[in-house]
DNA sequence: GATGAATGAGGGTTCATTCAT
DNA sequence: AATGAATGAACCCTCATTCAT
């Protein structure tokens, strides 16, 4: 406890962030599949410093706790995620919104196809977050969780929505179905039960007819029936 | 290990099955309680036995163990439900697809309001399938879940579908938004977040602002901008 | 922390009270040493399993906690040492002041040789009491500790003290000494280095002088040079 | 087990003592603290290297280890505190028994008023004496702590006693009732109990109180009634 | 059938001490 | 001399499961 609030004064994971980055990195690797593998509650410290072939006194030298070193876990996920997507995303900006809204899905299908443990974890953290550490989440996320959507569609030209649709619920739903699509996606490559999609450019195709479909309905980017 | 394979040639459950109701009732309301709040890994046995007000040994006697006495809940959860789905079904099944659709969704959502453990645990066994339950439900459920889409939309007009849609994509489509939107409101009335939304009658009525976003985009049933 | 909410509502150490006698023995007396010869923080539960040849779950199943176990042991010794002491101190209540207090010094001593253990864990639990247990010590028993000086020199005849004496500050002055007195013999007993002495009777004979000393000076029940 | 052997043939803590006076006393006062407040057991070398702004490495380096530690410091206190008495001592040397006795006993609370760190540590050392310094302890100080008592009242003109009392007796008597007040000072002073007489006039005024009483009784130096 | 005492491997965590740098 | 990363045994405690009664 004292020792937590003293760390937490001077630099939390200090002592783990100074060390050769091919360590860090070993470290990590092993924490990122033993918190996407069991979960936090299950994932075992033990197993971690048998994997990493470190001790356990030198883990919690680290990181204090499991919970901090889960938190630094998901820090150091959403950390790469984020910096990937904005750099992604910066590279090309459709103007036309639902060009954009599939940008910014195929990026997040691709950073979740390339680093499934770390999508896992974030899927851990923040949809099944473990009541031990709801609370920290909680307080360093919450900006970036109500954000997310605002930026991602922010100075959305609505004009082209199909008059009749209110807008807002649209787009609302358009982004819980997205979610829910790419969900599928994630699973499916995670069991690989359909050998025949699991090669990324076949899972974009696919995605995207889905994406027209719901274009095709809500906008009038395309008039109906032309396309 | 031994024990178990023999009772499942024999029967097991039998022993559960042939108590009173009233005592089957209240351990299964507890277990429903238990595995809904805390899921598989954390729920505990010793708080179910207290809580139901049986011993330790019957508990296992009954059931052999934690892992059947989970299956044993989903079971029971998964036939009420179907039992109850199809019931509600079958009472007044619109020929129009969409209608169909929406009068499918109501139904799930009606049950999920209603019974929100039975919800929870389907979540939990399908959707947040814990390691070590995984190959049982997996065996039991994996017809059922690969049936349900098609039993529900079988024999469908898809006659109506906007020319250049593939009308089974927009049919998995739909399905996925559907439960999206659903999981949606599931998580509203858990959290009670928006006071003003916890009336059923008000659920639904948003609800269907939603579905008819989706209808009107993929649907001729009624012609654009005419409805 | 909620089972032992839950426990201490029903009825806390139930499970290990309704053991045989014999085998609580073992538990008890096998404690009273751990505790003793460690003192609160470094006896090891371990150490106590595997003294009294029980598993670490039944002595969890028994006291819930280190703590509760230790508590357990403190009002067990403590009841036993305030039955005994007021069993003997019943059988002969001296009239004189002096001479009560005597025999109540006497009774102590005598207890405290009888069962040096059980000595040493008052000690532990109300002169070195261990942070972790303080609070339920000074719950438990702070009425007992405020009342025992009062009690025991209730309702005394001070008349008989010299004049010029404040009679208060004398009570509390042979109070202290007695105890710093019974202190010393203890630690003799304990370390055996006066192999002369460690017969009781040798002990209750000097320490008799030593209060003749006191008694004398304070005290005219004897008028000076008299004696 | 072999360094410390070679290191003490050589000289051991002879690292520590050729350290400049003011880090030396940075880390004795540290140390002082943290045993004082601690006791042997819980006291941190963690939390020793951190309030000094020392290494662990060179913290062994100078002590060999946490024993040692506690050793040199017990040995520090017990250096200071006995030159410090003994210089207090001979300033004035009453002729009278009881006025030097007085006097001892003054210099004594005096010492521990001054230096509560330094008073807990001889308590920890000599009164509470952890298992594992035990042995050291006894072998360093069994002779200091024989010989204290003889020194401290050697030639004393012990006519002045009341006949009828064994003047050897007495004296232990007193010299023990001395430090269970002194105790009781302490305690006193530790917890502010008692605000009024935190300071220090106000404590000795009482402590005289009480000395009066016992040098009454045992005592002819003065007439009894008379005084 | 029914009980709950008993098991023991495993959980996260601490800490004096060592040693390569 | 000086560092602090690294060790690992020991700590208290939990829990599904078994079995004698």
């Amino acid at each position: 406890m004292n020792k937590n609030i003293y760390r937490s004064v001077k630099f939390l994971y200090s002592n783990f962030e100074s060390l050769p980055e091919e360590k860090k990195k070993k470290i990590i690797d092993v924490c990122l599949e033993e918190f996407a593998e069991n979960g936090y509650d299950k994932a075992s410290t033990n197993s971690i410093i048998k994997k990493a072939g470190i001790s356990k006194g030198i883990l919690f030298h680290y990181f204090g706790s499991k919970k901090n070193l889960f938190l630094y876990i998901v820090d150091h996920v959403v950390k790469i995620m984020v910096d990937t997507f904005y750099r992604e995303m910066t590279k090309e900006q459709p103007s036309d919104l639902f060009d954009r809204i599939i940008h910014h899905s195929l990026i997040k299908l691709k950073m979740a196809y390339d680093n499934p443990f770390m999508y896992k974890i974030t899927i851990i953290a923040f949809k099944e977050t473990p009541e031990e550490v709801k609370e920290e989440i909680q307080e360093r996320y919450s900006k970036l969780m109500s954000e997310s959507l605002p930026i991602a569609l922010k100075d959305i030209d609505t004009s082209k929505f199909s008059k009749d649709i209110e807008p807002q619920k649209a787009l609302e739903l358009l982004v819980l179905s997205l979610e829910a699509l790419g969900n599928k996606y994630m699973e499916m490559i995670k069991h690989r039960k359909d050998k025949g999609l699991t090669e990324f450019p076949k899972i974009i195709e696919e995605y995207k007819d889905y994406l027209n479909i719901l274009k095709y309905g809500m906008y009038d980017g395309n008039l109906k029936g032309e396309e």
